[in-house]
DNA sequence: TTGACATACTATGTCTGTCGTGGTATTATG
DNA sequence: CATAATACCACGACAGACATAGTATGTCAA
């Protein structure tokens, strides 16, 4: 399990990289997380509703009422804008890594 | 030049690193971040200096007062806990590697 | 039928690391 | 003599992660 510090602003981009796969809403994203990191990460429930507001207000993703069972559910939309800058997010990583590694003994 | 943001939670790392190779002071362990980053990180004083102070009171860093041409130095010094942190931080860094790039396209 | 658990989300406040701003003080250099 | 480089520190602002707590509905076994 890594701690949520080191995660601390790729939170955005992973859950970009979920809705970039399809609309998706709040606890199936927080499920997607957990299975891809193949439960090595779990992205607490205030963490991921949080970002989902900033990501909206950024503009990155859009939101729209869905009603499943007779449950609500507030399903998002990855944006144009969401699309660039996961993709700015993704080169930064590969700098990133590149960087870290540098200080890193293995 | 990556944001530093992404960086956080390893600044200590990078910090830990410097150290580990030989005795060193802030202004020293600032140049030498930007080198072995090869100018893609700067540290910010600010947080380099914090970050130091945070190493020493956890046990981290060990310093001691150094004089050289006539300027006061304050050089920091790595103890056993914070090699061993240091390690666990490598490790821990390997695996969020893993984690990330599982949400990353190339 | 009831109680536990899963689903689905929100409100509120705290904590910590980063950073902006600004300051002190000494030495080197053109 | 001014400017840059060296070497460091104080203070406050800010934002993201998180703890805690709460609302509300559906499912399923005993």
């Amino acid at each position: 399990m890594i701690s949520s510090d080191i995660i601390r602003g790729y939170t955005d981009t992973m859950i970009l990289f979920i809705v970039s796969r399809g609309d998706s809403y709040g606890y199936e994203i927080s499920k997607q997380i957990k299975d891809i990191s193949e439960d090595s990460y779990v992205m607490k429930e205030t963490t991921l509703y949080s970002a989902l507001t900033r990501l909206e207000k950024n503009g990155f993703i859009t939101s729209y009422a869905g009603i499943h069972d007779g449950r609500k559910r507030t399903y998002y939309k990855i944006t144009e804008q969401g699309t660039a800058y996961y993709k700015e997010k993704c080169a930064e990583w590969e700098l990133t890594k590149k960087v870290i590694d540098k200080f890193i003994e293995t």
